[in-house]
DNA sequence: CAGCATCCAGGACGATACTG
DNA sequence: CAGTATCGTCCTGGATGCTG
């Protein structure tokens, strides 16, 4: 009795698609550490400070749905899995890079620490 | 008795700014909708499908309180407001392009129109 | 025409406790 | 160690009605 073909939320944009794969919380956070190196899960929580676990497999397995994030299981005890980033992963390099130099440079001329925000509308 | 600089959202990273600015259900489809001139509410509303004026006031007024967008109102009756984007915001094009190309390459890439959801991992 | 006020549902996120 | 399960809260966004 449901609709098969469902689908409420339906990107129409390719750029809304790559927005709702970096969108959440921490995702940009584990980005960085995975770009870092391969880490475990228990490593990855110590440097996201105030991530609960719940967040953190939450949002490293939706990456690892949407093929970014590659998570390697070793059947020990105690158990271990180690988190890394996909080719795909790793192709977000540049847009991430733009996306903080970007944000560097708004912060830079539009909210100079310090000061109040005033607009100076020259002409 | 209330903390005066709390802080309960703070960006750390310059990336997660650009996010922020970035994030919300229609602020994509908004700047593109701005991209290609200047127009008015009506105007914006009409072109984008779904969205309650509710969402859209909200999201232009965040915009334009990031420095993003330009809201020229009219003194006449009846009311006449013209939205563009500023410097600030048009500088954002070459990030949301890469985002848009990157968006493409990925669905191409993994998720081919039609094909069921199998990574062939060679090797 | 271009809003604002109000109410509401769903999801994101956090806190906490438990487990193979 | 690396999770899962449950609960509660806040926030986003949608629906609707009213206004200068």
């Amino acid at each position: 009795m449901q609709a098969p073909q469902e689908q409420p939320k339906k990107e129409h944009c390719p750029a809304e698609t790559t927005l709702a794969m970096i969108s959440g919380r921490w995702k940009l956070l584990i980005w960085r550490e995975l770009f870092s190196g391969v880490k475990r899960f228990n490593e990855l929580q110590r440097s996201l400070t105030g991530i609960t676990q719940k967040m953190l497999t939450q949002h490293l397995r939706e990456m690892e749905a949407d093929g970014l994030v590659y998570r390697k299981v070793y059947a020990e005890i105690p158990p271990k899995v180690e988190y890394s980033l996909t080719e795909t992963g790793k192709s977000l390099q540049p847009l991430i890079e733009q996306m903080h130099e970007w944000g560097i440079e708004f912060t830079v001329t539009s909210h100079p620490p310090g000061s109040p925000v005033i607009t100076v509308d020259s002409k």
